[in-house]
Formats: structure tokens, sequence, C-alpha cells
DNA sequence: CAGAGATGTTCAGCATGCTGAGCGAAATCG
DNA sequence: CGATTTCGCTCAGCATGCTGAACATCTCTG
């Protein structure tokens, strides 16, 4: 190795430029999304159940996050009004989870899917590159971890 | 948007496709790591002091880190005997920090780069043209957020 | 040289991640 | 039908991240 191993990211592990990335978006996304008093992990959850209520399990399997990750993420959803959980009726180990209309009107408000890429800018010049390589990685790593599921 | 918000990753947005990224491959690597009490922040953070001693703030520069998370990184690589901390004598505001016999044994013993390349393994088809896109975020990404610094 | 500002670290508190343990509700099996 | 196992969620505690505030130490200025 050099004398003093660099600043220069090109020489950086893979992890380390996968993780100082991923922060990067995520501060400048929790930036904006501040606003509705959501944040990266409360958004994508709140975006998921515009589809229909889900079961806090599902929901965490969706985000490949611990069920305890996820219980935690839907209580601060759940303190600040954007979400509500019902324990349900068909199975009283479950618990219903939906999208309030507050959480509806700040998921309007803070953006669509675009909102989200235009935190990312112009700053790799082959984004879709980018994107199916993260893809592959996701997918291949995923399978590793929990290799029983679909 | 679709009715439901698909589980298939190319849909997704790209930051969230980067936190999983980096949390799937940090998962594997704390893994590994975890043997000789250390994770990637950790490891990171020895590797760099291998080329000489540092002060904190020099580290959290480094990383692209607060002041007050490298603090709690190194005591607890300090609780682990892995590194050692000491006021400078020079500016006693500053505190020097060395890698330790122990530090530099573990760090040999869980590997070199090429440890942390494993781990990633052959998940992505083009490595080196996902490493350029990262890079290239990185680089952007952290202008924006630091523009005095060089 | 004294007061004001900049610098380096730590403390407190919040967030998402993880693991391990507990607990009620449902499903399964003898 | 009762006992055991599985399931779904929560609690406790640790990790790295962040922010804001405090503190001692230097540095710079009038």
């Amino acid at each position: 190795m050099a004398d003093r191993p660099a600043d220069d990211p090109s020489t950086w592990a893979t992890g380390r430029l996968l993780s100082t990335a991923a922060r990067l978006v995520e501060h400048a996304w929790d930036a904006h999304l501040g606003q509705w008093g959501l944040n990266h992990a409360g958004f994508a959850v709140l975006w998921m159940l515009t589809g229909g209520p889900r079961s806090q399990r599902e929901l965490a399997r969706a985000m490949q996050v611990e069920d305890q990750t996820m219980s935690r993420v839907l209580e601060r959803l759940e303190r600040h009004g954007h979400v509500s959980r019902a324990r349900s009726t068909v199975d009283r180990r479950r618990v219903e989870v939906s999208v309030t209309d507050v959480g509806r009107t700040a998921l309007a408000e803070a953006g669509d899917g675009q909102a989200a890429e235009r935190v990312v800018g112009d700053a790799v010049p082959d984004l879709p590159q980018l994107r199916a390589g993260l893809v592959a990685m996701v997918t291949d790593l995923s399978a590793r971890r929990w290799p029983e599921e679909g």
C-alpha cells in the first residue's frame, strides 16, 4: 500500500464506495423529506402502501429489513400521522398498516419517484449502467442472505 | 405508478438501490470482521492508520464522516485494544490516534483490500464500470455537501 | 496582552440498522 | 382436544450515522 492510504475514492474498496454514496444520497434526500417529517426509510414505506394496506412483515420483507426495524419505522410514521396501524381481525397476530390522508398528502407534496432521482442528479454519467450493476448486486446478495425466499 | 409498487429491484429509486446494496455488503463484511471484534467502519479506520498516526478530525474528514461519529468509532476501537489515543503535545486540543500491535495483527489476519472485494464476489458482471459510476457519484455529492474542502 | 474568534473533541439525543429474547395468537400434530 | 411448534410483533441493547450544544485549547486581533 502507499505511504498514506489516499483520499482518492477510486482507491477505496467497493463496499466503502457503496456505503459512502448511499449515505450522501440519503442525506440529500432526507433534507428534502424533512419538510414533511419524513425520511428515506419512511418515504419508501409510504410509497409502498399506496398499493394498499400491508402487514408489517410484508413491508419488512419488501424493504429487505428485519421485522424489528420495520416496527420502529412504522412507529415513527404513526407518531407523525402518516400511517395508521390496526390489529388484523382475521389473524390477530398481524398488524395492518395503511396510509392516512396526511400521509398521502405528504407523499404527493414531497414528490414521486422522479423527485427521488433528482437528488442523484447528473452526478454519474451513465446512470442506467450504474443502476443495472446495483440491481445485479442486490439480487445476488439478497439471494445469498435470504436463500429460502423467492 | 403500478397498482402495487413491485418488489423488483429494477423499479427501485437509485437511492434505495444504493442503500440496500451498501447494507448487504456491510452485513457480509461485518460477519467476517466480527471474528476480530471489528466491523466495516473500524476496519477502514485501522487500515488508514497503517500510514501513520492521525488526529481524529483527519480521520473523520478522510472517512467523510462527522467528528462525533469518528469519536465513537475510535472509542470502540480503543475499547477493543485495536487503537491507542493520546493527547497531542504540540496541540492539546488534538488526539493522536495510532494502531496498536493488536490492531495490526487483527488487520493482517482479517485481510487486505483484496478480502474486502471478495464479499462483493461475482455479484456484478462489470465491476470496474460500477466502481467508476460510484466514484463519480461520491466525488460529485461530496463536493456538493462540503464545498469549501478540497 | 486581553478579549474574541476558530478549532478539536466530547456529550446528549434522535434516526435506522442489527441481534437476541420474550409473548400472545394461530396452526399443527399426536 | 390438548401439547408443541410456528408465526407476527415488541422490547432491550448494541452499532454507525446525524444534529445541536458544551468545553478546553489555540490563534488572531485590537
